[in-house]
DNA sequence: CACACTTCACTACATTTGTCGTGATATGTC
DNA sequence: GACATATCACGACAAATGTAGTGAAGTGTG
C-alpha cells in the first residue's frame, strides 16, 4: 500500500518516467545520460530494482520489446520521502521543519504573499 | 569541511550526543536502549563509524574509558541533510517544498503567526 | 540466410548500512 | 591474587545500493 522504499538513484529514474511514460529502458537511458552518465545496464538495473519494488509497471509491446510506467504516484512518494525526513531531521515536527526552510530560502515577494495565504488556510481549516 | 553523511541509525547515535556530551559508549547505550532496543556492540559499531567519519570525537579520560563528543554541529548536519533533501524530492526548489509542508502541517495559530514573521523578514532580507 | 545491432536476463562486485558476537584487557571486589 | 564485570578492538554477515559486464535471443538489412 505504501510507497516503496525508492533510492538516490532510482529515484532519477523515477522522475524520468513520471516526467514522461511509457518510456523503454533505452529511452530512459537516454534521457538520463547527460545528468547521470550512466552505462544502458546500470538504468536497466534500477528498472529492474524498481519493477521488483513495485514502483513500476512493465507493459510489454507488440514487438517484444517493453516499456516502463509508474505504478505509484509522485506525490504519494514525495510524501512519503517526506515524512520521513521530517521525522528523521526535525523528530516529526513540522514546525521546525518549516522555521528552518522559510528562514534559509530565497523567495520572491509574490511566493511569500503565496506561502502566506496558505499557512492561513491551514489555519482556518 | 562539509559535515560527513550520517545514515538513519547513526543520526539517532548523534541526537544522543548532541543531546548531552560527552557520554561513554554504555552512557549512550542506556539512553538508546529504550527506544532502539539496540545491543551495546550496535552502539560501539555505530559510535566508531561516527569518528571514522569524522562526525566525532573520542576523549580518552584519566581511567582509560572513552567518551564521545560531536565533532559537527547539529544545525550544520540539519542544514547539509535538508540542503539533499530539497535537491532529492524537490528538485533544489525552496518554494514547492514550503507548500508541501505548509499545507500538510497541523500548526496551532500562533505557530502560523511565527512562521509568516519570518517570511516577511524573508522578503525585506 | 548471415551479420550487426538492440534488448534482456543474469551475474558480478565493491560499498554502505544494520546488527551483532568473540576474545582480549583492564578494573573493582573479596 | 582470582574472579566477575566492564570496555574495546576486530571480525562477521546479510541486505541494500551503485555501477556495470556477458552472453543469449530477436530483428532488420543486404
Amino acid at each position: 500500500m505504501n510507497p516503496p522504499d525508492i533510492s538516490e538513484s532510482e529515484w532519477s529514474v523515477m522522475e524520468a518516467l513520471w516526467e514522461s511514460a511509457p518510456q523503454t529502458a533505452s529511452e530512459v537511458t537516454k534521457v538520463l545520460r547527460p545528468t547521470m552518465g550512466w552505462a544502458e545496464n546500470t538504468v536497466r538495473t534500477l528498472l529492474t530494482r524498481l519493477v521488483e519494488k513495485g514502483a513500476l509497471k512493465v507493459k510489454e509491446n507488440a514487438s517484444g520489446t517493453r516499456a516502463f510506467t509508474p505504478a505509484v504516484k509522485r506525490e504519494d512518494c514525495v510524501q512519503a520521502e517526506s515524512e520521513s525526513f521530517m521525522q528523521r531531521i526535525f523528530r516529526g515536527a513540522a514546525k521546525p521543519l518549516l522555521v528552518h526552510f522559510a528562514s534559509n530560502a530565497k523567495l520572491t515577494p509574490d511566493e511569500v504573499r503565496e506561502l502566506k495565504k496558505l499557512l492561513d488556510q491551514n489555519t482556518t481549516k
